[in-house]
DNA sequence: ATTGATACAAACCAACCAGTCTGTTTTATC
DNA sequence: GATAAAACAGACTGGTTGGTTTGTATCAAT
């Protein structure tokens, strides 16, 4: 019959499990709705997975940490200037996006918020993850300074920090009234306080 | 026997509610665990409420909302300078606020990143509350600028509803780590922009 | 070709969970 | 004090859920 390919079933379930967490939480997912999408029956997943936790941690480090790193590493990686490269994230980010994104939000900071004071596994690999896009960003302002785009004073990782808190906020707000004022206001505040950051802004 | 109180025991029902959905989420709060945490039988809860989402809606406008009111619109009622009176609110913050706070976050917030884009009725009155809030900072801006604390072209809506995602992306990413640093970094880099509020900054 | 491991299908299970139903006690009203 | 409504207790139900078990077809290695 058709010919098996585990390491693409293995990806399927990883796929729709995304995207059920994406939608309903990692609570919400239910395995049995995961399979039906898929197309697999029970003997696929607990071959593949030893539990709907297991599953979850796979799908935050196969599938959410590549999309967070896509998103908010990548395109930062060779910039000189981060104010600019922020606000053109920001603006371009609607397009870039797969819809899923405009319509959950963000999936690490939807994950954060809901299991990582339920589930230890859960917190610390969010935790790391987090921690690797505070310090990509803390060395994206730090190239800045040295080609002059940041003022050499600012705290690169209190920076790293306080941005990556905002647009996780910023995100999330929007998620529940989808209004536009709400998307501007953070855009045009958020480049408010970045243009502090520049070495000639008095 | 003991004397009955229907009042209060609906009360009991909302507060250990409160903190079910606070601790797991709405999803994950069960009824079962509810009841036996009041000390009450099934009888008790569906008297007082039609079903689980009923109880939740309830929870959200009779627990959630005045807390919120509380620590975040109550305090800057009566202020002239905003920048300064929302910094004290978050130097102040973790002694002011009971100990569930500082564990699990903005209940609001928990909600609303859960819950609003599966539940219509969770979504327009978490909506609505959010709404209320950016209207209580704005008119504080608003305020502010009369009384010569806030530049008199800052956009007062923009500014409170970036402040308030801020600060939710904020707390938000501080209970992943609990890290003393991510907390310093959101309090001193949140002054930075703050500051350009004021009229004198340049 | 045989064999053992891999990769599933599919029936099955026990616990769980929101909600219902029936009955009983308390309370308010007259 | 009779009566009806309100405020529960507690057993029960039907569907759901994560996980198990058994069986079977495919695949890789010899």
């Amino acid at each position: 019959m058709a010919t098996r390919n585990p390491q693409q079933t293995r990806e399927r379930l990883l796929q729709t499990a995304f995207a059920q967490m994406h939608a309903h939480g990692f609570q919400g997912m239910r395995v049995d709705e995961v399979l039906k999408l898929s197309g697999l029956q029970k003997g696929a997943f607990y071959h593949h997975f030893n539990s709907k936790a297991d599953l979850g941690y796979a799908v935050l480090e196969e599938q959410i940490k590549p999309m967070v790193e896509s998103v908010w590493l990548a395109p930062f990686a060779n910039i000189d200037d981060p104010v600019q490269a922020l606000l053109d994230r920001l603006d371009n980010l609607g397009e870039d996006i797969p819809p899923a994104m405009r319509e959950h939000g963000c999936p690490l900071n939807n994950l954060a918020q809901e299991m990582s004071k339920l589930d230890e596994g859960f917190r610390v690999r969010i935790a790391t993850l987090f921690r690797h896009w505070v310090e990509a960003f803390a060395a994206m302002f730090e190239k800045g300074k040295q080609k002059g785009f940041i003022r050499p004073d600012v705290d690169s990782q209190a920076v790293s920090r306080f941005v990556i808190a905002a647009l996780e906020g910023c995100i999330g707000v929007y998620k529940v009234e989808q209004a536009v004022e709400q998307w501007f206001a953070c855009r045009s505040q958020l480049a408010v306080y970045l243009s502090t950051l520049r070495p000639n802004n008095g």
